[in-house]
DNA sequence: TCTGGGGTCCTAGGACCC
DNA sequence: TCTGGGGTCCTAGGACCC
């Protein structure tokens, strides 16, 4: 028996989701996000296959989207549908004698011992259509991000292994964006430093990658070789921080109406807190200024605490501390905890 | 292309202390 | 006298991911 590591993640799962209870709509561009007007400031949560076909991708503007496909449909974001449908997936995927580790509505890795890893990926596929009616891609791998990366080989619908045995034939020539955690950002500060590809990241030196960080630098070139973490854990997510923030539809220059705004930010904040059941450390505050620059300001509570008011209080406190010189677009609280006794 | 919302982790500088 | 070095906490920002 082999050691394996699937990741499973659903084919277009927001619009799949939508499809399902608006089966009319099937074969028509879909694009979900934010209030489902693409007027409004918001973006695409998930675009159909038949939409992507114009361009349209997840993060898009709204406005965009519309100008890109007029006659697509779009559809507001239902969060509480979409997960009502990951927790039926994520369940059909535990009757498996696996290990599951749930990486977000979508997306699970899956550690198994078999020595049919694709069988199993067939398997994981017929039972999560049979319940949801939703399709599924499987990539198979010897570690996490071999399997993550598999998956994009995958789409939609299908199964692809990515081992240390076919790793450079398929990622040498592609360019360092292709990895997991690897963005545009670095990717740039890596060409600068002469190294576009995978097969020449891996190739670095990794003394010459300690520019971009004591830690980072060198996991690059980890990331180029494909290896990394192997383990799978099904145990549940301790959540690190919680947050809420709104964009606002039209600037914001009033100081009173960004109190009224960042007090009703603090109360649902102080909710999530308490449903979490740990108190709060540290309390913070996002605004984003006109014309697109996030500036955040927070602070150390003085002792841990779950009281609506004393969050209240802090958001408070580190708003007071912005130079308000320009309209506001977005403002956010979020609150930061305790890690657990022997950490996370 | 005029750029959501909810997260995680890393980095770096300064404060402060011994 | 104007000056070491290390550890830890606090804070702000950056990058990335779904």
């Amino acid at each position: 028996m082999g050691s394996w590591i699937l990741h499973v993640d659903l084919d277009q799962f927001i619009a799949a989701v939508e499809l399902l209870r608006r089966p009319e709509l099937a074969g028509r561009p879909v694009v979900v996000g934010g209030a489902g007007d693409p007027t409004l400031r918001s973006v695409v949560a998930t675009a159909s296959y038949e939409a992507r076909e114009y361009g349209i991708r997840s993060g898009m503007p709204m406005r965009t989207a519309a100008k890109r496909c007029p006659d697509a449909v779009f559809l507001p974001s239902d969060p509480a549908a979409y997960d009502d449908a990951s927790a039926e997936v994520m369940a059909t995927l535990r009757e498996f004698d696996v290990v599951v580790e749930v990486l977000g509505w979508d997306e699970a890795f899956v550690g198994a011992e078999t020595d049919d890893p694709e069988d199993l990926a067939g398997r994981i596929q017929d039972a999560v259509w049979n319940r949801t009616h939703l399709s599924c891609s499987v990539g198979v791998g010897d570690t996490k991000l071999r399997a993550k990366l598999a998956t994009g080989f995958a789409k939609p619908a299908g199964i692809y292994r990515l081992t240390r045995d076919n790793w450079f034939e398929v990622m040498a020539e592609r360019p360092t964006t292709a990895l997991w955690g690897i963005g545009t950002r670095t990717a740039r500060k890596l060409a600068d430093l002469g190294y576009t590809t995978v097969a020449e990241l891996a190739r670095a030196d990794p003394d010459d990658l300690l520019v971009l960080g004591p830690r980072m630098g060198p996991w690059y070139r980890t990331l180029a070789l494909g290896a990394g973490s192997t383990e799978v854990s099904a145990t549940p997510w301790v959540p690190r921080s919680h947050s809420r923030e709104t964009t606002f539809q039209h600037d914001l220059t009033d100081p009173d109406d960004l109190r009224r705004e960042l007090a009703a930010l603090a109360e649902r904040v102080a909710g999530d807190v308490a449903a979490e059941g740990r108190p709060a450390v540290r309390v913070g505050v996002k605004a984003r200024f006109a014309p697109f620059l996030t500036r955040t300001r927070s602070l150390t509570l003085p002792g841990p605490t779950s009281d609506g008011a004393a969050i209240a209080a802090a958001a408070l406190t580190a708003f007071e501390r912005f130079d308000l010189v320009r309209p506001v677009r977005l403002l956010g609280v979020w609150a930061e905890f305790e890690p657990p006794p022997g950490g996370y």
